[in-house]
DNA sequence: AAACAACCTGAGTTCAGTTCAATTTGACTG
DNA sequence: CAGTCAAATTGAACTGAACTCAGGTTGTTT
């Protein structure tokens, strides 16, 4: 399973797409979205302002790429851990350490994610952006579904007690990603202990 | 305890203040802060748009504000519903059953609220802008101290099996606020429902 | 009814994001 | 290795929404 990177190989030799994304997710993730200039991005680069118009159509459409990307990569990552996994309680615990098994860069793409999340809601005007938020959506809610089946094919086997799968679910996944609002990776607690209290939440909480 | 309510009786008899911003929590609820123009809201309200500026310094301003009434409203509400409950699990199904009694507007003060919680990261340079980001994040702070207070004092008495309480405390509310990303209610699920998955939830995570 | 503060406005400014019309670069072909 | 062409880049100009300014109106107070 080849996980979504940010660099992509199909790209052309002098292309600079990937490294304008990874410019923008280092800004995007530092100082957030609204605050990052645009013009800053293409500095950061080594290009003019303009150029960035050549891989995006816009400023949105760049954001909505990243999103996508790292939904991308989450989905992919939840499949990889979870297969080959029979046994239910290890099958969700699995699930929740391989959420929290990320680089740094991967992490800031979280948190541009989860702060940006309500733009998945509006329409976008330009065909292209409205394009990207469409995959994106159809990504958040096959993340959601991975959760949910994980949980139904636990209570099918007796192994959760029955509940209703969809709240339940999102409760889950809501906890689990509300640790990027807050997370730093210069604060006092290591992502590995954060990792263990939330799989150990989780399993309380869907197990009994 | 008097709930910090969005029209401030402290007003001028012909103050468009707490119109301004019933109009700005519709349609920064509605459709979001970015997708909203300023202009919008005068409209709505009745005013041309340089007559906002006769209240709030900015957008941000105004955003900001309703972002600390509703922090300052749910941590009142928290206590409300908290003072005189001394068995812990009692007090923490009460917290849990209050963070889901809100009324429409209150849903969607709280979906502002967490759709732009990282504007509150990062310091704003006009002096009004910034007492209001200061005074939101001190209420974030206290909201989160309320919950690791009541996880303390549970397992202080032995209730609650001894753990991290910051970081649970975190999950917990987390989880808790997460709903309002997705519940609407127009929505299959009732509110009702939720809350009382999310009680069966958090008492089951905090006490095994 | 004079004074004054609260409230409001139309015209103009700013600035980040974006478009346009053209030019440069460099990989590949014959 | 010269010529070709799409990919990549650019400076200058445009746009639109947030905001400023220099006054004007309203209504309360004494």
């Amino acid at each position: 399973m080849a996980r979504a990177r940010i660099v992509d190989p199909e790209e052309g030799p002098r292309s600079k797409r990937g490294a304008i994304l990874v410019a923008a997710v280092e800004r995007f993730g530092g100082d957030g979205y609204e605050n990052t200039k645009w013009s800053e991005v293409a500095d950061r680069v080594g290009i003019g302002q303009t150029a960035l118009y050549h891989y995006f159509e816009s400023k949105a459409h760049c954001l909505l790429t990243i999103m996508r990307l790292e939904l991308q990569r989450s989905h992919d990552q939840f499949v990889e851990a979870t297969t080959g996994e029979t046994e239910p309680v290890e099958e969700l615990r699995a699930a929740v350490r391989s959420a929290f098994a990320v680089t740094e860069q991967e992490i800031r793409q979280m948190r541009i994610l989860q702060a940006n999340m309500s733009l998945l809601a509006n329409p976008r005007k330009s065909e292209r952006e409205e394009t990207e938020r469409v995959a994106a959506r159809q990504l958040v809610q096959m993340v959601e579904r991975d959760w949910t089946n994980l949980l139904m094919r636990g209570m099918a086997k007796g192994a959760f007690p029955v509940r209703d799968t969809h709240t339940l679910g999102l409760a889950v996944l809501g906890m689990i990603v509300s640790v990027w609002r807050w997370y730093r990776p210069t604060g006092a607690i290591p992502l590995s202990e954060i990792s263990e209290m939330i799989e150990g939440c989780v399993v309380r909480m869907v197990a009994e």
